[in-house]
DNA sequence: CTGAAAGCGCTAACAG
DNA sequence: CTGTTAGCGCTTTCAG
């Protein structure tokens, strides 16, 4: 069975050589001989040996593990994340070491705990709440951390990738409002989680201001299926509102529930305007309008702002990376006759903030700013 | 900066005791004086120790490490998967190591060398193809291995856990006959991965049996956005057929997009049988019939028989453990008035094997056996 | 039940 | 460029 695993020394006795000398030709971080290199290789082949990393990053202090947490693993939001940053992480020979917080700031602080344990080089996180785990508030000094979409980025200690939500809200509000719609329903997550407030702050700001009535907020919380529930049980006792806006993937998937549950067509009966951009959004005869993060891209700027702070040591202040969201026009809007704006005395948009069009993918420059 | 993080000797210090309590204390393998425990423990909190994995796991030879790896971390199957192995593990302690080998043998055995350089205490695994990968072989002797979905369960020498593919194919091609349905396209992602091939399989058998019609089949690739494409050009040179039958989640998403693309409403003009039943199939109007498996107890299953071996140093018999999908009818297949199954004498299905509903999330009892 | 000491497999320092 | 040696932080004998 379990047979002593084959040692470097074991190598190094096939090779003829010491030990110092087979992890010289294994690790590649002194230079080597030609032919003892060729007989290392050989020994170690021969043997089918394998290093032991967790022996070598005792010895050397270094860690090549990453550990990534999300509030859960099958939101295709975070699922996405995860995905870009193992492809990232493993391109640079970290090995991913993943935890799921299933929204439970007990279980986030004790997976995050236990990952820890690991000494990992880097943890990119993303929180379950507003409050930066205690962990790793405490350890952020000794080891590189992103904190990534639910965060006040403003507020953490460390670098921070977020959407500028606020303008993200604004933005599905300003379709909307353009199109006539008036009485807007807004699906939220949780108004204690940062990102989604801020989206409602952006959204119910635009709406108030340009057609003087304000928005109805609904707390679906971050389950599918409560969501689905609590949304359906409103619209049986309450007038269907022009449009619902999903302020997230899951609350997006809950209306839809909930308004095929009832019969109720979009955009016929109801627009709606989603939240993300993921392939079943469009695969429809009505496509979903939807405010679409660029995801990719945010993974890819934790992953490079945690890259710099693994290879370099020295302690810049940290930086918060804002990315703005990108208005996609399908079919679920409709555009509703004789109910233009109110306010506003000229058909111009009030807000010219983001009237303007920006690179997805890329941070936006004025806000690629340094905290702290 | 990082100053050296305190160890089990400073604790050991502060506390007045030997390392060796304090291991004792913290790891709980021997049992100590009540007392001192309590300093032990108020030492470390004071502190802030934390206890060091790498070391402690190459000390005593016991790994907590599972890795996992899947073909795609955005797949809805593989991210269940993923997601309820991380949940499990992290209950009983495990910490889970994640790799995607993005549908490449080539990089799958790069993860999985990597991965098993951490020596974990076990690996679960989807390979990408019907290949088991070589260094899964090699190992799984010395260390528990539990293939899952793309394997050719007979000839793995290892746990399984899988669907009963051919009969999968069977119940929604069953569906889709009873239904009045002849002219059929199979959308499979590619015939060389054993699980399509077989769902390919019990599904033609079976039309061709029941109608004398031989389905179409269309490979789509693994990816979505590529699938799309074929299936696009192919529904452009081809007579739309009565029913589309897919295979996998990804080719569900394809097929609809396809469909949608050229606004082919679905199921007026066409049928669709959806493969795998998650939120998004069921969140529209025309709700998606399907054939769903049971991942959840997948994944429950491939867990336990990971434990088991993990916990018990005996080698049995590799075993594989067949799960049963169940159709779920809703409202994408249409029933073909004049259209009824021409061969079989009678009304009764020829096929009676699934016939008989099985609960799901149960591993069917006779095909719960030993190979080998 | 507790302590002293050895050493897991590896890499870092240094000496040659 | 290569070998020797020490020791990372922990758990595990084995004495006491």
């Amino acid at each position: 069975m379990r047979s002593r695993k084959t040692s470097i020394r074991d190598v190094a006795a096939r090779a003829g050589v010491s030990t110092a000398t087979v992890s010289n030709v294994l690790s590649g971080r002194k230079p080597v001989n030609a032919d003892l290199c060729e007989r290392v290789l050989e020994a170690a082949r021969a043997l089918g040996y394998q290093r032991n990393r967790a022996a070598s990053s005792l010895r050397s202090g270094r860690s090549s593990v990453v550990a990534v947490l999300v509030p859960d693993l099958t939101d295709t939001f975070f699922a996405a994340i995860v995905s870009s940053i193992e492809a990232l992480g493993h391109d640079q020979g970290y090995d991913v070491i993943v935890a799921s917080s299933r929204d439970n700031r007990r279980i986030e602080e004790s997976r995050l705990a236990a990952m820890l344990e690991w000494h990992p080089a880097g943890v990119i996180a993303i929180p379950c709440s507003n409050t930066v785990p205690e962990s790793l508030v405490q350890q952020h000094q000794d080891m590189p951390v992103v904190l990534v979409d639910r965060v006040i980025a403003s507020e953490a200690p460390t670098d921070t990738v977020t959407l500028d939500n606020a303008d993200s809200g604004e933005i599905a509000a300003r379709h909307l409002v353009e199109r006539g719609h008036r009485n807007i329903l807004l699906a939220a997550t949780r108004m204690d989680i940062a990102a989604i407030s801020e989206r409602v702050g952006g959204a119910s700001e635009l709406i108030v201001r340009q057609t003087g009535c304000a928005p109805t907020v609904l707390e679906l919380t971050s389950s599918l299926a409560r969501g689905t529930e609590i949304l359906s049980s409103w619209l049986e006792r309450h007038p269907l509102p022009d449009a619902v806006l999903a302020l997230n993937n899951v609350t997006t998937l809950s209306a839809l529930s909930a308004l095929a549950g009832q019969r109720i067509a979009i955009p016929d009966r109801v627009s709606l305007m989603a939240f993300d951009d993921y392939p079943w959004m469009s695969a429809r005869r009505t496509g979903l309008s939807a405010v679409d993060q660029p995801v990719e891209a945010m993974a890819r700027a934790a992953w490079d702002r945690l890259l710099l702070r693994m290879q370099r040591r020295q302690t810049t202040a940290p930086r918060s990376i804002v990315f703005n969201a990108r208005l996609v026009v399908r079919d679920s809007v409709k555009e509703l006759e004789g109910k233009k704006p109110v306010r506003g005395s000229t058909g111009v948009p009030l807000a010219v903030k983001s009237s303007q069009p920006e690179k997805t993918g890329q941070p936006r420059a004025d806000d690629d700013i340094s905290v702290h």
